[in-house]
RNA sequence: GCGUUCAUAGCUCAGUCGGAUAGAGCAACAGCCUUCUAAGCUGUGGGUCGCAGGUUCGAAUCCUGCUGGACGCACCA
């Protein structure tokens, strides 16, 4: 917390109650206070337009001279922590002091460690995360990981603020698709199963892919991957219980999550599965009955749900709850029947409309033959969410093309809370139904365009940063090494030692100024490659991540490889070699065990680095409102601006102050300082997903 | 046609809910490694904030219109 800032609202909100008698609330004093765009004008300032709402009036320059006498009037109640005021136009600037801001910041640091920053909020809400969304059988995309990185840095910065955050990834595994799979699975007879074994969701997709393309040709295709669907369908639903016992049973704990599937069946224990082994042999038991082509779809979906666990362990991403639409599915039914009955929806064209003030498309929640559309679906989801975890908001993190499917869900709980009153032979469905209205939140995003392999074709994740990672490997390779420093070392001193002037001793200082270009011929040992492997991992996974949070979720990206393997400037290999770069300075100076949150230091304004020590203090003050920011507008890219300029100050200060070689008494407070760096950018690293690298 | 949304440097983007002189990074050019990691730092050039009005002390930001792009508008998700 920036005590500096907090005093100096009090103080203003002391002036304005004593001069005006006008009470100011604390969220309006937070806005009185600004930071001025250039650090001459002061480190806090007072717009004199904004005291316009509490009863001063005139110029805002008049203004701005009035509020300044009074602030001079009674500055020994802040000359502690401030040292002058300026009144600059309509401006009256503080200017804070220096030594004191940057002595208490960086203790303050030192002592919260990781935790500083970290919110306590007023009132701790429950708040629902729902992101990432694959559908099952297919190949995770680049196109889910906006989504994934969105919602998962989200729901980081939720929890930093101290919030109790539910993840939930919404699996597409429902719909016609499922009975291709199906379909493709018992028409085709020669499924290497080998393969399947090794890699089943790859085997899956092609079986899709291939299907889908005889359906082109051969009618009897479609026809049967609809006929199957609507037998697993059936099969489902037959044994479902009560859309209202069923709401009655879910309980309020975050525990582990729905099933990830149906109700019907029950138990959707892991080991079930084990016990499902398919072969040459055994195939026909699963198509020809239902409860066959049922298991076999569980088997699909847990396939697909493991490899995409795999995915998103290898980017550091985890769920709270895995969640399917089947479920859903399965009391759409029961949604359309109270809807209808309740003149709440209508049938218009054959099909279950419900009509919302203000958006023009009617929202159909079910098709003319009866079937579960996608709105009715996220109705259900949302209610069953609700009497599971009792949430205070639940964030999609879907793309902004679906901005009219969220307008129309939101609307319609708008219209269940109103016509609340109708539902009379219901409790818990229209407890809970009642409840959600202004809880859901749409977090949209823009599309990703342009975004194809360099022969043209749709991106898979695992590909993408696997070329990241390619890039990054060849940036470790090409840099020089301590061998390679000495011998540059050595052939310098030959060259200095041959006489001054003749061609020889150029050409040698020369090639010890290219050491870049000097390649060791040593081979690799085992350990080193691998610490190549995984460095270079995490840097690709680092600059793919960043670049889906650094600009503004909304708008659009175009796509451009260059861009994402360019990891220079604003990117997060720069966030990460910034991070290595003082883990490494802090190591070689060979005090480390000296440093401690406890130690006694102090900055003098005269050191020739202290303004720029000031500076990085400066921003590191403002970490926890970057964060509240960042929550606020649901905008992960506050935190990466904010750590880009934090990394970008400490770089300019490594590049003009050197440390090592001074007395350690002129070391130790800076090493703390570079500590406290160092945790605010590992905390804003963890909030963006970013893997933190040791060295690099 | 209706709706949503966007337009800022050659390119990719910021711009603290209307405030002080519109900022970064790439790319270009010129510099900085025998000294703590050059994935870094310094400097130069580059803008009528799409166009036209309006609102007021004050507009890149709010309102209206226009132009141009993206997305969405009935049984896909």
């Amino acid at each position: 917390m920036d005590i500096f800032k907090e005093n100096l609202q009090k103080f203003i909100i002391n002036i304005i109650k004593k001069e005006k008698n006008v009470d100011v609330s604390k969220p309006e004093a937070e806005k009185l206070i600004k930071n001025p765009p250039d650090d001459s004008f002061g480190d806090y300032c007072l717009a004199a337009y904004y005291m316009l709402n509490y009863g001063f009036k005139g110029k805002p320059e008049t203004v701005a001279e009035e509020v300044f006498n009074f602030c001079k009037m009674q500055f020994n109640k802040i000359e502690r922590l401030f040292d002058k005021i300026e009144i600059k136009g309509a401006y009256v600037n503080f200017f804070v002091n220096k030594e004191k801001f940057v002595s208490e910041v960086i203790k303050e640091v030192a002592a919260s460690g990781s935790d500083y920053g970290r919110g306590v909020p007023g009132k701790r809400l429950t708040v629902v995360i729902d992101f990432s969304s694959p559908n099952i059988a297919k190949p995770f995309g680049v196109g889910h990981l906006r989504s994934t990185v969105i919602g998962m840095s989200l729901s980081n910065i939720y929890a930093f603020c101290g919030h109790e955050v539910i993840k939930i990834n919404y699996l597409g595994d429902f719909g016609t698709q499922f009975g291709k799979l199906i379909a493709a699975f018992c028409r085709y007879n020669d499924i290497d199963f080998n393969e399947f074994k090794k890699d089943p969701v790859k085997v899956l997709y092609e079986l899709y892919v291939r299907i889908h393309k005889d359906e082109q040709t051969d009618a009897t295709a479609l026809e049967e991957a609809k006929r199957r669907f609507k037998t697993l369908e059936d099969f489902i639903s037959a044994n479902k219980p009560g859309l209202e016992d069923y709401l009655g049973s879910l309980n309020f704990k975050k525990s582990d999550g729905f099933p990830v599937g149906e109700t019907g069946n029950g138990s959707e224990k892991e080991e079930g599965y084990k016990e499902i082994k398919l072969s040459e042999k055994n195939k026909n038991d699963f198509c020809e009955t239902p409860a066959g082509q049922y298991n076999l779809w569980r088997l699909f979906r847990k396939l697909s749900i493991d490899e995409f666990k795999r995915i998103y362990k290898s980017i550091g991403i985890e769920f709270d709850a895995y969640e399917g639409e089947a479920l859903s599915a399965e009391f759409s039914n029961d949604i359309k029947e109270i809807l209808l009955e309740r003149g709440i929806a209508k049938i218009s064209e054959g099909a279950v409309i419900v009509e919302i003030k203000g958006i023009k498309a009617p929202a159909l929640i079910a098709k003319s033959d009866g079937a579960s559309l996608y709105l009715s679906r996220d109705i259900v989801t949302a209610i069953l969410r609700m009497a599971k975890y009792n949430f205070d908001k639940m964030i999609y993190v879907v793309g902004s093309e679906q901005a009219l499917h969220f307008n129309q869900l939101f609307g319609i709980f708008g219209v269940l809370k109103e016509n609340a009153g109708k539902i009379k032979d219901s409790k818990n469905f229209k407890h809970y139904a009642s409840m959600i209205d202004g809880r859901l939140v749409h977090v949209k995003f823009g599309r990703i365009i342009g975004m194809s392999t360099r022969k043209g074709n749709l991106v898979f994740l695992e590909d993408y940063i696997e070329e990241a990672r390619l890039k990054a490997q060849e940036k470790l390779e090409e840099r020089p090494k301590i061998l390679e420093n000495t011998l540059s070392n050595e052939i310098y001193e030959a060259g200095k030692e041959l006489a001054e002037g003749t061609e020889g001793a150029e050409t040698l200082i020369n090639s010890a100024e290219g050491r870049v270009n000097i390649k060791s011929d040593k081979e690799l040992t085992e350990s080193e490659k691998e610490q190549i492997y995984s460095t270079s991992l995490k840097v690709g996974i680092g600059a793919v991540i960043f670049n889906d949070l650094k600009t503004r979720r909304t708008t659009d990206v175009n796509f451009n490889w260059d861009n994402v393997l360019s990891f220079e400037g604003q990117t997060g290999p720069y966030l990460q070699y910034t991070v290595s770069r003082i883990n490494s300075l802090m190591s070689k100076s060979g005090l480390l065990n000296s440093i401690n949150e406890n130690m006694e230091f102090s900055f003098s304004k005269n050191d020739a680095d202290f303004n720029d020590i000031f500076l990085i203090s400066k921003q590191i003050s403002g970490f926890q409102s970057a964060v509240n920011s960042a929550m606020e507008q649901n905008e992960p890219s506050v935190l990466s601006s904010f750590a880009l300029e934090l990394a970008s100050h400490f770089n300019k200060y490594y590049q003009n102050y050197r440390l090592i070689g001074n007395a350690p008494d002129y070391i130790k407070p800076r090493l703390l300082m570079l500590s406290s760096v160092r945790t605010v950018l590992i905390s804003m690293l963890s909030l963006l997903c970013i893997p933190v690298l040791e060295k690099m």
